[in-house]
DNA sequence: CGGCATCCATTTTGATACTG
DNA sequence: CAGTATCAAAATGGATGCCG
């Protein structure tokens, strides 16, 4: 099992010899956001069987990408985490986040599954590090019934699951909003007018929330297929 | 066909039901150093049906990510070129390419393929803009009988495949040393002094190359379980 | 609940032969 | 050279059952 590689001496050839089969970068992507147990995996990753589910988090372990560990009490039970190496994946799989948003992100559809987590990521993946530069706050973030916080900390981000120790603001929304604020598709300040989003806490950390990501205008792929180039 | 889908509202999801088939991203790599023909792809996809790649080629022209070109006099002949959304992956693959010299990069295997494109996007995934502030250069690579050339201007590079019209430096060496010095087993130096490369052109060019790439220290996945993580 | 094995219908792939 | 056609092997998905 697992045999097939692209025999390259190439890093991006090897990098998906690794994680380059189905499910493998979404399992990771689960993951970065802190660990979670197989059930909850299983629920995220609609479509994919539970055998292979624990085929692929198996062959994360033997290579080195994750590993099992016990979440701390009063829980206690099973789970699954990244490994340094795992961790290190972030860059890539939040760069094929920014290039999803910019042209692969249409409205919704009926039939597409959604979780707070994956905007979660979409917002670390427009950090703008600059415009955190003297910035220290921690965001906390009560979707349904889904809570993940952002650690805000001298130009670097942090997504986690769960809630945080102390945040400076929280904001509460429902699954669909929560979305289209991730997308830039909605402001949060009118979110809020709305009444379909509340906040609360240091009005100074919310106030510069919004000003810390920088989302790309969508385009349609089908509207630039430069004809023109010939070289 | 491809109807396969995460079906998941999910920005990197979406992305790998355009392009997390298996192969695609690596059409993808070959055609980032610019446009290809059928034949070039097929040499360099060793284990690729041909069928397969056909298939691949016309979902990248359906998707939007690469369209067929005719290149110019005197060649005239077909090739595939990305698009403006396709050649926006490169940071994507980018970053697995990052990703990977640094986790999984070992020693060539002996039926590994080596392409020296490979390397040359390796030498971009590395590239440090702040060094290359107050550069303008253009640097050719003559490797086997592959050329590339890549221009460095202002804090911006660029790769791309065949000779460059006028080049400032020209390194001349062999698929293995070319493949170490990209990987960063070798310094460009020592394989000069060893007769193992060759260079002419600008002296201050030349002498600048070798700051301009900041590559990791190669880790080895096993040796860092981080077994203490529990949380 | 967590995790793995089994069985089976469908897809995807890999390799090769074949055609304009 | 640029692809199509074909077929065997492998991967996936879905259901289900088992066991601690």
């Amino acid at each position: 099992m697992q045999q097939r590689t692209y025999g390259q001496y190439c890093a991006t050839a090897r990098t998906l010899d690794l994680v380059g089969e189905r499910w493998t970068l979404l399992l990771v992507r689960e993951l970065l956001t802190g660990p979670k147990r197989y059930g909850d995996l299983q629920r995220s990753l609609r479509g994919m069987g539970t055998g292979l589910l624990a085929a692929r988090l198996k062959h994360l372990e033997r290579e080195g990408l994750a590993h099992k560990v016990t979440l701390p009490a009063p829980a206690r039970t099973p789970a699954y985490a990244l490994t340094e190496a795992g961790e290190e994946l972030g860059p890539a799989v939040l760069a094929l986040a920014r290039w999803g948003t910019k042209w692969a992100m249409g409205s919704r559809r009926e039939d597409e599954t959604f979780h707070p987590g994956w905007a979660v990521l979409a917002m670390e993946a427009f950090f703008v590090p600059q415009e955190a530069a003297d910035l220290c706050a921690v965001y906390e973030f009560r979707v349904g019934d889904e809570v993940f916080h952002l650690r805000v900390e001298n130009g670097t981000i942090d997504a986690q699951h769960g809630p945080a120790q102390h945040p400076d603001a929280v904001i509460d929304t429902g699954e669909e909003m929560f979305a289209q604020l991730a997308e830039g598709r909605e402001r949060l300040a009118d979110a809020i007018g709305d009444g379909r989003a509340t906040a609360s806490g240091d009005a100074e950390a919310l106030r510069r929330l919004a000003t810390l990501f920088c989302l790309p205008v969508p385009v349609d792929r089908s509207a630039s297929p430069r004809p023109s180039e010939n070289c």
